[in-house]
DNA sequence: GTCTATAGTAGGATAGAC
DNA sequence: GTCTATCCTACTATAGAC
């Protein structure tokens, strides 16, 4: 049933996303939802914790294996596009976005949203670990920076396919700067580390 | 009752959106959005077009003065804590995944989007030129990552107010390193372009 | 143009048979 | 645990009075 949750979120969205659409899609009867759940809104975040779970543990490795910035987004844009495939991450901005207007489902929303937060979190500890911008810069906020992007994207994606594949070469030719930044010796590291430093007092 | 259907959509959200709550909104009877829409999606397109037009129009004035990468990001926050405040980039985002299954909204909100689009666009363009960001990023590409990026902090401030703060905090970090990047001379200039073409033939 | 009234549909939630 | 049956509510959309 958790899967047919997911299945009527994919294919109806969260408008229309009910206790019927959700059974049909798992092939029970609409009151199982409620005796196994409560509600619709608990079976939909216990749907999406689950699910979230299972990705970012298939993606672990992949992410352990990461070296670089560059290698984060390779991976970053793998999982967009088997996860787009999919429509998993879709389901996650819908129900962001539900969880904007239904107190019920947004602190599972935060929880699950978190799981992939984390995992990006780490990547970039260790990808920066010896950069300048690890001194200065706030690794958690970055990582959340991330994934907000990410879900951002993929909504952009879900109207307009065109626009998000720029969107998303764009921000592939920005990573190239930051790791040139980071491979540019003694001398930029210093001047960088200056100029944050007069930034961060404005 | 434009006006009505926004109220609508940053009280309930995209799911408690109706032509009922709407009219409510607008102190009018449910009758008359169809009467004058059609229909409650058309309704929700023009009324998101109209409100983007003015808010555009608004901030003209301040996205004409940026002369920085920067001061676009500064006008960017102050953009948006003063829209969070009146919700209406929320009400931008809860349509925007409303659209992901939903034709009729996918169309006119994707026109909408684009409205913010282009003028970052412009924007990027002035502020880029002459640098060598701007020869081999995709500029179009780079303005709709940017928008689409801010959509998905907004929603994520939505249901973590603090941890969209701290990614807000380290996207101005990394604006620094841009700018950094665009003044160290013709030596980075040079070192910069040459890793960037070879990027391109990965 | 704006209202009332209403038809028809879909969803949340519960009671009770099996 | 799973089903049927059912109640109540809220929605879209239209017809028709004013």
């Amino acid at each position: 049933m958790l899967d047919g949750a997911l299945d009527a979120l994919r294919d109806h969205g969260v408008t229309g996303t009910s206790a019927r659409t959700i059974a049909a899609a798992a092939g029970v009867n609409q009151a199982l939802v409620f005796y196994h759940y409560g509600s619709v809104d608990e079976l939909v975040g216990a749907a999406c914790r689950q699910a979230t779970e299972q990705r970012v543990a298939h993606y672990s490795d992949r992410f352990a294996a990461v070296t670089s910035l560059r290698e984060l987004l390779q991976v970053g844009r793998e999982l967009h596009a088997s996860e787009l495939a999919q429509g998993n991450v879709s389901v996650l901005a819908q129900t962001l976005a539900a969880a904007q207007s239904n107190a019920r489902l947004a602190e599972p929303i935060r929880a699950t949203f978190q799981l992939w937060t984390t995992e990006i979190e780490a990547v970039l500890r260790r990808v920066l670990a010896g950069s300048p911008i690890a001194e200065v810069a706030d690794v958690p906020g970055l990582a959340q920076a991330i994934s907000s992007a990410f879900v951002g994207l993929e909504l952009f994606e879900g109207i307009d396919p065109d626009g998000g594949r720029r969107a998303m070469e764009a921000i592939d030719q920005l990573a190239v700067l930051v790791e040139v930044m980071d491979e540019l010796g003694p001398l930029a590291t210093r001047v960088l580390r200056s100029r944050i430093k007069k930034a961060g007092k404005r």
